[in-house]
DNA sequence: GAGGGCCAGGTA
DNA sequence: ACCTGGCCCTCG
C-alpha cells in the first residue's frame, strides 16, 4: 500500500504536479491496453525474493517494454533494475501491483534461452538467478548500444568439404560426428585430444559444422592464450565477421560491443572465457569446452557454476551438440560417459601412439638414487641426456611445477621449516635474497628462527633456479622463462631451453623436441581430491606440445613410475585414469559419484542453516572439515548426498538460506555445491 | 535487505 | 499511555 508521505511525494499516487527545475508534469499513469502485466525478474539476490514479481506496464512503456529489456521498478519502496521476463494479460498476484518505472532500454538483453538456463543453473547450484544473471549479462554501456549494428563482413564460408574436415580422421568416431553436426543433429562427446597443436582447428572444424546446418555455437576455453589461439583457427575456417571473441581483458565497451553483437543475431559463433557458456547465441548448435579440468572453468562468484555443468546443462535444455574435452580427462567428464549422456570421441591406440611424443620417466632411476651430486642438482641424467640429444633439433621445454627461486626452504642445520607470523611458508625470492612470506610477502631475514644457523635447504624448487642451474648446465644456449606475469605466448624453432610453470607453457613454432617435467612428486603430494587428476592434465598438456614420436619428439617425466598418473602419461592413456578415478570416488562416495554441499561460516551460522534446512534423506553431514581459511571462527561442513538427490540439497540448502534471511539471522555464510577444491 | 506490524514486557 | 526489543512477514 502507498503510505501518505509517498503520496505527498506525487508519482505514485498518479497526481498531476509541476516538478521542481523545469521536470516534466506528469500524466495519471495507464496499464498498457495489451499484455499489460510485466513478469519482472529483479535484481535481488536474496534467496527468499527469489522469484519473478509482477507489475503494471504503463501505456507509454508498452511498446519499449519487451520481453528480455532491462527495467527500473521500485521494490519495496525502492528503484531496483530488473529484467522483463514476459508480458502477459493478467497476474496471479492478489494485491495491487505496481507501475514499471521505467525501461532503461528496449534492447532485449536476456533471450528466453539465457532466463531458463540461468533458473536451471541458479537451481543446480541452490543459488538465485540474479546473482547467475549478473555472471551472463555483462553491463550496459549506453554509448555502444546506440550505435548502428556492425555490417557483418565478409560472405559466410561453405560448409568444410570432406577434405578440410581431415583432421576428424584421424578420430575414431570422428568424421560421423562433424557429419551429424552438419545434418543439424545434436552428438554429444567426451573428446580426447590428440597431442599436438590442432586442437584449435578441431575445434573450428567442429564448429563449421553445426554452421553449415545453419546453428550458431559456443566455444569455452580458460584462458586468453587458448582464447588467441581458437581465435585464428576460427577465422580461418568461418570466414570473416562469423565468430567474436569474448574476455575479460577487452574493456566493457568493446565487450559489450561484441556481445551485443551476438544478443541481436548478427553472429553466430562465441568463443570466450568461461561466463561466455551464457553467450545469447541464437539457435544454438553445439557447445564446446576445451581442456575441461582446467580450474578456471570454475566460477569463483555466487553461485559458483562450473562451465562444464553450465555448457552440459545448456546443451541438455537447448537440444544442441557439445564437445567437451582436452588432452586429459576429469572424472566428472568419466561420469558423463558412463551415464550415456555422451560418447567418447577419441583416436585408436595406433594413432594416439603415432601423435603422442615418446614418454620416458626418470623417477626411479637408479642413476638418480645413487648419485647425490645429480640429486641435489635436481636434473636426472636421463633428462639431462634427452634435452642435450634434443637441443640439436629444436627447443626443449622444461616444466617446474612452482615459480619463484626457492619455493620451500627449511634450515640446512636443523630441518626447520620457517614460517611467518601469519602462518605462511617461507621463500627465497633471490640468490642472495632475504626469506619472504609466501602469503603476506613480510621479509623473514635469513637467520633460522630455531637454532641460528643461517644455511638453507631446498625443499621445493622454482622455475627461476631451474633456469639458473639449466644456464650453466647448457652453455651457450638460450635459456628462457615462462610463468607467473610474464607468460610467453611462442617460442622459435632455434634450439633453446623453455623453463615454464604449468599453464604458462609458451606454443614452439614447429613443436618441441622435448620436454622434461620436473619435481612430479610435488604435484602429486598436494592433498587434494585432485591431484593426480591435475598433475596428469598438467603433464599432458606441456608433453601435447612436443613432436610426435615419429618426428622424434621425446618426453622424460620425473616421477614415480608405479603411480597411475605416471602411467596413464607414458601409454597416453587419460580415459582409462579418468574411469579409474571415478571408481576411485565413488568408492569414497566423493564428487562426482556423489554431490556435495560446503557450507563455510561460522558454527553458529553454519548450525542455523542446517537447522533450518530440511535436507534429502540421505544427507549425511560431515565436519567439521579443514578448508583452508585463515580465519579460526570460520569453519568448513560438508554435506553429502547421492547424485540422485542432487537438486533437492540444492533447493534444501537454498530454502534453508531464504527462511535464515527473512529471520534477519546475522552472520556470513557461503553455500558451494560441488566446490573444485573439495578437502 | 529494509520496513512494518504485532506482541510481550518494561517504564512513567 | 507509551517505549523497546524480538519475531515474523512482505516486498508485485
Amino acid at each position: 500500500m502507498v503510505s501518505g508521505e509517498q503520496q505527498a511525494d506525487g508519482a505514485a499516487a498518479g497526481q498531476v504536479r509541476a516538478g521542481r527545475k523545469g521536470r516534466s508534469v506528469r500524466a495519471p499513469r495507464q496499464p498498457a491496453a495489451s499484455l499489460p502485466v510485466a513478469r519482472v525478474a529483479v535484481e535481488i539476490s536474496l534467496p527468499n525474493l527469489d522469484r519473478p514479481f509482477d507489475y503494471l506496464v504503463p501505456d507509454t512503456l508498452a511498446e519499449a517494454a519487451v520481453p528480455g529489456c532491462r527495467v527500473r521498478v521500485r521494490f519495496a519502496g525502492r528503484l531496483t533494475g530488473g529484467y522483463l521476463l514476459e508480458r502477459a494479460a493478467a497476474s496471479e498476484h492478489e494485491g495491487k501491483l505496481g507501475y514499471l518505472e521505467r525501461v532503461v532500454s528496449p534492447e532485449p538483453v536476456l533471450t528466453p534461452e539465457i532466463a531458463g538456463l540461468a533458473r536451471a543453473v541458479a537451481d543446480r547450484y541452490g543459488g538465485t538467478l540474479a546473482d547467475v544473471l549478473r555472471l551472463a549479462i555483462p553491463p550496459r554501456h549506453a554509448a555502444v548500444e546506440s550505435r548502428p549494428a556492425q555490417a557483418v563482413q565478409g560472405p559466410a564460408r561453405e560448409a568444410p568439404a570432406a577434405e578440410a574436415a581431415q583432421p576428424w580422421d584421424r578420430y575414431e568416431a570422428g568424421l560421423l560426428f562433424l557429419r551429424a553436426l552438419a545434418d543439424g543433429r545434436s552428438p554429444r562427446a567426451v573428446w580426447s585430444a590428440l597431442p599436438g597443436p590442432g586442437w584449435p582447428d578441431e575445434i573450428a572444424l567442429a564448429v563449421a559444422a553445426a554452421a553449415a546446418s545453419g546453428r550458431g555455437a559456443v566455444i569455452v576455453v580458460p584462458d586468453a592464450r587458448d582464447l588467441e589461439r581458437l581465435d585464428a583457427a576460427l577465422a580461418e575456417r568461418l570466414g570473416a565477421g562469423r565468430h567474436v571473441v569474448l574476455s575479460a581483458g577487452l574493456g566493457p565497451a568493446e565487450r559489450y560491443r561484441r556481445w551485443l553483437s551476438v544478443a541481436r543475431g548478427e553472429v553466430p559463433v562465441v568463443a570466450g572465457t568461461r561466463s561466455a557458456a551464457f553467450a545469447p547465441v541464437a539457435d544454438l548448435g553445439l557447445v564446446v569446452l576445451w581442456d575441461e579440468g582446467d580450474d578456471l572453468h570454475a566460477e569463483p562468484r555466487a553461485p559458483y557454476p562450473h562451465a562444464r555443468e553450465v555448457l552440459a546443462i545448456r546443451a541438455h535444455r537447448s537440444r544442441a551438440g557439445a564437445l567437451i574435452g582436452g588432452f586429459a580427462r576429469t572424472a566428472e567428464a568419466a561420469l558423463l560417459l558412463s551415464g550415456r549422456w555422451a560418447r567418447p570421441l577419441a583416436a585408436s591406440r595406433a594413432v594416439v601412439r603415432a601423435a603422442a611424443p615418446n614418454v620416458l620417466h626418470a623417477g626411479d632411476d637408479p642413476e638418480l638414487a645413487r648419485d647425490e651430486a645429480a640429486r641435489s642438482a635436481r636434473l636426472p641424467s636421463l633428462a639431462l641426456r634427452t634435452a642435450r640429444d634434443a637441443l640439436a633439433t629444436g627447443p626443449v621445454l622444461v616444466q617446474v611445477p612452482r615459480q619463484g627461486y626457492l619455493a620451500a626452504v627449511a634450515c640446512e642445520r636443523c630441518r626447520t621449516q620457517p614460517r611467518c607470523h601469519c602462518g605462511g611458508p617461507a621463500e627465497l625470492p633471490g640468490p642472495a635474497a632475504a626469506l619472504r612470506c609466501g602469503w603476506c610477502g613480510a621479509d623473514l631475514g635469513r637467520r633460522c628462527a630455531t637454532c641460528g644457523h643461517d644455511g638453507l635447504r631446498a625443499l621445493i624448487t622454482g622455475a627461476s633456479r631451474t633456469a639458473e642451474e639449466l644456464t650453466r648446465a647448457f652453455p651457450g644456449v638460450p635459456v628462457l622463462t615462462s610463468g607467473g606475469t610474464d607468460v610467453l605466448g611462442h617460442v622459435a624453432a632455434e634450439p633453446a631451453m623453455v623453463v615454464a610453470t604449468p599453464g604458462a607453457e609458451p606454443v614452439a613454432a614447429a613443436g618441441y623436441s622435448a620436454a622434461v617435467l620436473l619435481d612430479g612428486w610435488a604435484l602429486l603430494g598436494r592433498a587434494t581430491l585432485r591431484a593426480a587428476e591435475e598433475a596428469l592434465r598438467r603433464w599432458m598438456n606441456a608433453a601435447a606440445l612436443v613432436r610426435s614420436s615419429a618426428a622424434g619428439g621425446t618426453v622424460v617425466v620425473v616421477a614415480d613410475r608405479g603411480l597411475p598418473a605416471v602411467q596413464a602419461l607414458l601409454r597416453w592413456d587419460p580415459a582409462t585414469f579418468a574411469d579409474r578415478e571415478l571408481a576411485a570416488r565413488a568408492e569414497l562416495r566423493f564428487p562426482p559419484a556423489a554431490r556435495m554441499a560446503a557450507l563455510t561460516g561460522t558454527e553458529d551460522t553454519i548450525r542455523a542453516l542446517l537447522e533450518s534446512s530440511t535436507l534429502p534423506r540421505d544427507a549425511e553431514v560431515l565436519g567439521p572439515v579443514p578448508g583452508g581459511e585463515q580465519d579460526p571462527e570460520v569453519i568448513r561442513y560438508l554435506v553429502r548426498v547421492p547424485r540422485s538427490e542432487g537438486a533437492d540439497l540444492a533447493a534444501a540448502l537454498h530454502a534453508g538460506q531464504a527462511a535464515r534471511t527473512a529471520r534477519k539471522e546475522a552472520g556470513q555464510l557461503r553455500v558451494q555445491l560441488d566446490p573444485g577444491a573439495l578437502v
